[in-house]
DNA sequence: GTGAAAGCGCTAACAG
DNA sequence: CTGTTAGCGCTTTCAC
């Protein structure tokens, strides 16, 4: 019952009666080969079902594996997953495959992924840097010709490619929307930390925006809210509040859904909003969801030809990538001020 | 500018004075090694930033390579994503890694990374088989003693473990509800090809229910929705059919979504609905949709946990996981009938 | 306790 | 056109 032994290069050449090297030369196409041989060849490898073992053969080569590591908080955010789909589809021309692993946003997490990572010769590493993590400790192995890109957040303690979402831009645009719209008091909901890079990003947007319009900063209109539920309350609690905003600005899924669940809650259907980051469902509630709509599987791409162009022998400074956010009115945020 | 050659056991080994295979024992806490040379050793690893390759060591050793290899249909849907998330984590314990690629439900695409992941010599292959595959050119691997397990839909042309979701009994609940709730004309919408599995299995469940009813199968009431569009459209369509249903099971969260919209647009907020496969904002909307829940985290947990037993040795044979279904009663499908 | 030699499966470099 | 030798980085086997 013990598994039999995986057919080599060797029972292969064996079988046709030629050396070793013959038979890899047909199956990589490399030196000159009778056409006869070749024939032969190809005969042996189907009827024996020979598969290359690409371990021994990447490492012959002496190059990187033919992997891209690639570590994301979650798998199952579809953000995160669109932007591995992105990736991916880039870098398979190239024959590369992509060895995935989630950090759940925890650097432990993170660095022993990072470490089997290298461990396995990746040809590049893609990370969503967790939260609180730093990354010198990649200096090494960048210097060592590995390419490494930060997504969706610039990585902390080394300088390397990061590409990341028009952030500031976004909700500066978003928040501009629903002023343009006669609203003047704007509530702006995000997740925490308030540290977080996104996050800070998005709320200076805001920010900017309310700034251009001549319009005061109110820290009573800056509510917290991790979760979904957290965001809900957070939504709830200001709404009934003595000054409650006409309007939302939310910078991120969790933070919308949230906010609309704290909004029919409170029976108000009549409050603006904007939504940072396209929701499944946006199209579909009354009123519809205005939302600043982002490109993961731009993300991905962007972030995949940075990572080949290095591997092409690219030496330039580590650049970031921003790619552009786009408004998309829908409704929600069309919604007068009411209060 | 060429990449320094990354340091090896030997650059250790010779560092510190010793032989090689002194520095893999202390590494791999194998034979017995001296308390000096030990530290001695973990001072070089650490000076030289001494990463070892698995890939050699891999190979050396002659087992499978610590990775799963895993194929789903798309990386941007949650649902998969989260079915990966799940056996990442039940194979992370392990030691394992997941090796990713999407099919885009194409044969073609599936079968090359099929080969790729074989010719990497993957632990297990997990696989949520596409559409028109044959996976019978799997047997050579899995007789060579490599695990291979089916996700969601049962595999062609093969018999191999799967895990699926309770598909049919978790329809037949479904329309079960609809009808205690009165309704006598429930339409059916699943996606295309009629053929596919998950699509055979809840069209079937709803019959069951039907049926146990004494109700009559109307073949008309049977709408094809493959993406949220074509729902919405089907939808529209039997809406302002002669005799309109006054209830719908939409046996995905595509249909559901699309659904949702054909309603909003016929200004039909009176029909029932119960969705198949739950949706982030399921509970958002008004009135909240009454889903037929599936877990694809104890999905992948249980096929990982399959894909780990035959690892150690399990050869029954191969069996089909359920992962059971839960209905959430939401208010959508409490909906009396009003047609 | 430690080292030397051999070899996992493959290909580079040179022969012929 | 094809074969031989050597060796990628590591671990096994068997010495010492």
């Amino acid at each position: 019952m013990a598994s039999p032994r995986r057919t080599t290069l060797h029972d292969v050449a064996q079988e046709v009666g030629v050396s070793a090297k013959t038979v890899s030369r047909v199956l990589n196409g490399d030196g000159p080969t009778s056409e006869a041989t070749r024939a032969k060849v190809m005969a042996a490898v189907e009827k024996l079902g020979f598969q290359p073992n690409l371990m021994a053969r990447n490492m012959r080569v002496g190059g990187p594996d033919s992997t891209v590591g690639l570590i994301i908080p979650d798998m199952g955010n579809p953000f995160f997953g669109t932007v591995a789909g992105g990736i991916e589809s880039a870098v398979r021309e190239r024959g590369l495959t992509l060895l995935m692993g989630s950090s759940a946003d925890d650097p432990d997490r993170e660095r022993a992924l990072i470490t089997t990572f290298l461990g396995r010769r990746v040809s590049a590493l893609m990370v969503v840097p967790a939260a609180a993590a730093d990354h010198g400790h990649l200096r090494a192995a960048r210097t060592a010709g590995m390419p490494v890109v930060f997504l969706d957040r610039p990585g902390t303690g080394l300088t390397a490619d990061s590409v990341v979402s028009s952030n500031r831009d976004g909700t500066r645009e978003g928040t501009a929307h629903l002023i343009t719209g006669g609203h003047r008091r704007i509530a702006f909901i995000g997740d925490r930390p308030a540290t977080l890079y996104t996050r800070r990003e998005r709320l200076a947007g805001y920010r900017e925006a309310l700034e251009a319009a001549h319009l005061p900063y109110d820290r009573s209109l800056v509510l917290d809210g991790h979760t979904e539920a957290e965001a809900a309350e957070a939504v709830l609690r200001v709404l009934h509040s003595p000054h409650p905003p006409t309007a939302i600005l939310a910078a991120n899924n969790f933070a919308a859904m949230g906010t609309v669940r704290g909004m029919v809650r409170a029976g108000r259907r009549d409050i603006a909003l904007v939504s940072f980051d396209d929701l499944p469902f946006a199209e579909v509630l009354e009123p519809a969801i205005t939302t600043v709509a982002q490109d993961p599987a731009a993300i991905g791409t962007a972030a995949a030809e940075i990572a080949l162009a290095r591997l092409d022998g690219d030496r330039t400074r580590a650049r970031t990538v921003t790619v552009p956010t786009r408004l998309i009115p829908r409704g929600s945020g069309e919604l007068p001020p009411s209060a």
